[in-house]
RNA sequence: GCUGAAGUAGCUCAGCGGUAGAGCAGCGGUUUCGUAAACCGCAGGUCGUGGGUUCAAAUCCCACCUUCAGCUCCA
C-alpha cells in the first residue's frame, strides 16, 4: 500500500491505484468536498489520478492561487460548452485563467451582445446541473487531428500540430476539449459564475492574426463570494480615479493634450505635499537632488542605446539642423552630472534625485487616466557606488520602499528578477549583485517572490508592487541594478584607493514611480478621502446662520495660523446642507460654530464618514489636528 | 496602432428625421436655520469636428478627433 506523505508530515496509507480523492475523504469530509485538484510530488494533478506509489500529496481548494486557477480553469471549459451549445457554428481558440478569473477566446461571426452572455450564463447552469465529470484522455496526436479537423476547430488544430509532447483532451458531457488539464472532478462543484463582458483580442496575440472574441468571466464556490466580488468590481468603480478626479476637483483631461492631465489646484496640493514629503526623506537619507534638460539632442539617446530600441516611444523635433528629443528617461543625463569632475572612492556613493518631467509616446490605445500618461512626473535617483556598496545601499533603499508604503497602509510585496539570456557586463559582478539582492531582502526578513531571468540585460532588479484596499495590486516602485548602460556607455570611472580608474555601479530607483499613476491609485485606495496631511481641505468651518460668520471667520484665521488649510463656508445654507457638500467632498474635519461655541470658544467637530464627535476648544481641536498632519496619520 | 462601444449645458443623463430637455451645480432674491439636500426665479448648448444625404439632421451615411473596455507594447 503506498504511503502518502501530506504538507503538515503525517503519512497515511492509501489504497494501491485508488484515486487521489479517496485519500483526502480519509482525512476529512469537508477536505473532500474542498478540494478541487491535487499537487502529487508537486505537479498538479486531476483528484481521479491514481496513487501508485509512495508520494506527497497535497490537496488543492479555492483557498489555494493553484486550486482557483484551476477551478477558473475548468469555469472557462463550462463556457466553452455553453457556447458550442448555443452557437455550434463558433469555433475556439484557447481558454486559460487569469488572474481574476477566466476568459476564452471564440471565432463567430456574430458580435456577442450583453443579451447572449446571459443566454451563455444560463445554459452553464444548466450544464453545471447536470454535473457531467470532466474525464481526461490521452489521445494519439494524428487522432487528436482527426477529431478536431472534424469538429471544424482550425485553431485547435494548429495548437496540436505544434505539440510534441504528450496529448491530452477532457470531455465533460458531450463538450471536449484540448486540455492539458487539470481539471475539478465534475461540472457541479462551478456554481456561481458570472461573464463580466467581451472585448477582441488577436488570435495568438498577434494583430497579424484574425481577431477573435474573448469572453470574460470569473466564478466562485460559494455565492457569497461571487457577490463579494461583484460588489467589489462596483466599489472599484465608485472610486475610478477619473471620476473622483473630476468631482473632488483634483485633475481633468482635455481633448486638446491627450494623455496628460490639468492639474487643478486642489489635485496640486497633494502633489506638492507627496513631492514635500519625498524630499524630505531623501535629504535624510543623503540625497542630492538635480535637474536635468528636458529636450536634449539625440546623441545622447545614440549612446544610450535608446535611439535604436526606444525611438518609437520618443518625441523627437527638429531645432534648426539638429534632432531633438523630449527625454523620456531621465538616467543617462544624470551621469553628465556624474562625469562633470573626477571622481574619489570616497566621493561614492553619489545618490542624485530627480523630479523630472518626461514625455513617452505611448500608443494612443494605451492611455487611461492617469494610469498611462504620456507626460510623466518621476520620482527618480540614481545611485552611483562601488561594486561593495550594492548591499548598504539596496538595504536602504528596501527600508524607504516600506516606510513610504507603509504610510499609506498598502500590503508591499517584492520580486526578484534575475540575470536573463545574453545579459551584458561581467558575471562575476552578475553573481556578487544578485547575492546582494538577495541577502538584502533577507536581511529585511522580507519574502520574496523570484523571476528568473527576468532582469534587463545591465542588471538585476526588484520590482516592487502594492496591494490597495480593494486588494487590487499594481507595480509602483522598482530597484534596478545597472553594470552596462550608464557605467560602460558612458564611460563612468572613480579612482580606487590603489589609484585605479575603477567603474562604478549604478542604481536606478524610483519610489512613487510616476506622480500622476501613484496620485491615481492613492486616489482609488482612500476612495478620494485622503488622510488629513493629503487633503486639499483639511478642515471647513460652516457658521450655521450668518450671524456667526465673523466667530467663523476667526476660527479659520486661528486654522491658517496653524498652517492648516482651511476653509470658510459662510454660504447662506443651512447648516444641513453645507455638511452634506463637505461630505461629498470628502473633507476630514468640519467645524460646526453656532451661538454655544461663540460663546464658549469652542468648535462643534465633525469628522468625515463617523459624524459629530462633539465641541472642544478652538485650540485644542488646532494641536489635534496638527499632530494628525505631522504624523501623517 | 487594432477590435468594439460611446461623445447632447460645468456634471449625470433624456431626446434618435420636423425650430434642443430634466435634475444637480451656477447666478439673483426670499429665508436666519444645530449635524447628509429650504423656497421662488434667471441664465446656460453651432448636440466632439468636418463633409455628405434630405424640403428639413442631435437623429441617417462617411472621414477624423477624443474617451471607455480589451488586445498589443512597455529599452
Amino acid at each position: 500500500m503506498p504511503k502518502v506523505t501530506l504538507p503538515n508530515k503525517s503519512i497515511i496509507e492509501a489504497e494501491a491505484s485508488a484515486p487521489a480523492i479517496e485519500v483526502a475523504k480519509k482525512i476529512s469530509r469537508s477536505l473532500a468536498e474542498d478540494a478541487l485538484a491535487v499537487k502529487i510530488n508537486g505537479k498538479i494533478s486531476d483528484l481521479n489520478t491514481p496513487i501508485t506509489s509512495d508520494c506527497e500529496l497535497q490537496f488543492l481548494t479555492f483557498d489555494d492561487p493553484e486550486g482557483k486557477e484551476v477551478y477558473w480553469h475548468s469555469s472557462s471549459h463550462l463556457m466553452a460548452h455553453a457556447i458550442q451549445a448555443l452557437h455550434p457554428e463558433a469555433k475556439f481558440g484557447v481558454g486559460p485563467a487569469i488572474e481574476d478569473g477566466f476568459y476564452y477566446d471564440i471565432d463567430i461571426d456574430k458580435t456577442l451582445t450583453p443579451a447572449d452572455l446571459e443566454a451563455i450564463e444560463k445554459k452553464m447552469h444548466e450544464i453545471s446541473d447536470q454535473n457531467a465529470s470532466f474525464e481526461r484522455k490521452v489521445v494519439k496526436k494524428e487522432d487528436a487531428l482527426k477529431f478536431f479537423s472534424a469538429k471544424k476547430d482550425p485553431y485547435k488544430v494548429e495548437i496540436i500540430s505544434a505539440l510534441d509532447e504528450t496529448i491530452t483532451v477532457y470531455s465533460e458531457g458531450d463538450f471536449t476539449d484540448l486540455c492539458r488539464g487539470p481539471h475539478v472532478p465534475s461540472a457541479g462543484k462551478l456554481k456561481y459564475f458570472k461573464l463580466l463582458g467581451t472585448s477582441g483580442a488577436y488570435w495568438r496575440g498577434d494583430s497579424k492574426n484574425k481577431m477573435l472574441q474573448r469572453v470574460y468571466g470569473v466564478s466562485f464556490p460559494k455565492k457569497k463570494m461571487l457577490e463579494e466580488h461583484l460588489k467589489m468590481l462596483e466599489e472599484a468603480k465608485l472610486r475610478d480615479h477619473r471620476k473622483l478626479g473630476r468631482e473632488l476637483e483634483l485633475f481633468v483631461f482635455h481633448d486638446i493634450a491627450p494623455g496628460a492631465p490639468f492639474w487643478l489646484p486642489k489635485g496640486m496640493i497633494i502633489f506638492r505635499e507627496l513631492e514635500k514629503f519625498i524630499r524630505e526623506e531623501l535629504d535624510r537619507l543623503n540625497y542630492d537632488e538635480i535637474s536635468t534638460p528636458m529636450l536634449v539632442k539625440k546623441d545622447l539617446w545614440e549612446q544610450s542605446g535608446h535611439w535604436g530600441h526606444y525611438q518609437e516611444n520618443m518625441f523627437i523635433l527638429k531645432v534648426e539642423e539638429d534632432i531633438y528629443s523630449l527625454k523620456p528617461m531621465n538616467c543617462p543625463e544624470s551621469t553628465y552630472v556624474y562625469r562633470h569632475k573626477v571622481r574619489s572612492y570616497r566621493d561614492l556613493p553619489l545618490r542624485y534625485s530627480e523630479i523630472g518631467r518626461l514625455h513617452r509616446n505611448e500608443i494612443s490605445g494605451a492611455l487611461g487616466g492617469m494610469f498611462r500618461v504620456r507626460q510623466i512626473t518621476m520620482d527618480d535617483a540614481h545611485i552611483y557606488c562601488r561594486p561593495d556598496q550594492i548591499l548598504p545601499e539596496i538595504n536602504d533603499l528596501i527600508g524607504l520602499v516600506r516606510r513610504v508604503y507603509g504610510l499609506f497602509n498598502f500590503e508591499v510585496s517584492f520580486k526578484l528578477s534575475t540575470k536573463p539570456e545574453g545579459a551584458m557586463g561581467d558575471p562575476k559582478l552578475w553573481e556578487e549583485a544578485e547575492k546582494s539582492l538577495r541577502q538584502a531582502l533577507e536581511n529585511n526578513g522580507i519574502k520574496y517572490g523570484v523571476k528568473e531571468k527576468d532582469g534587463a540585460f545591465y542588471g538585476p532588479k526588484i520590482d516592487i508592487q502594492i496591494k490597495d484596499a480593494l486588494g487590487r495590486e499594481w507595480q509602483v516602485a522598482t530597484i534596478q541594478l545597472d553594470f552596462v548602460m550608464l557605467p560602460e556607455r558612458f564611460d563612468l570611472t572613480y579612482i580606487d584607493a590603489d589609484g585605479q580608474a575603477k567603474r562604478p555601479v549604478a542604481i536606478h530607483r524610483a519610489i512613487f514611480g510616476s506622480f500622476e499613476r501613484f496620485v491615481g491609485i492613492l486616489t482609488e485606495h482612500f476612495a478620494g478621502a485622503f488622510p488629513a496631511w493629503l487633503s486639499p481641505v483639511q478642515t471647513a468651518v460652516l457658521p450655521i446662520t450668518d450671524s456667526f460668520n465673523d466667530y467663523a471667520k476667526s476660527v479659520v484665521d486661528a486654522l491658517k495660523t496653524g498652517k492648516i488649510r482651511a476653509e470658510l463656508d459662510d454660504r447662506n445654507e443651512k447648516v444641513g446642507y453645507k455638511i452634506r457638500e463637505w461630505e461629498t467632498k470628502k473633507v476630514p474635519y468640519m467645524l460646526i460654530v453656532g451661538q454655544k461655541e461663540k460663546d464658549s470658544g469652542t468648535v462643534s467637530v465633525r469628522k468625515h464618514h463617523e459624524g459629530d464627535k462633539g465641541s472642544v476648544s478652538l485650540s485644542e481641536f488646532v494641536e489635534r489636528i496638527k499632530k494628525e498632519i505631522t504624523e501623517k496619520k
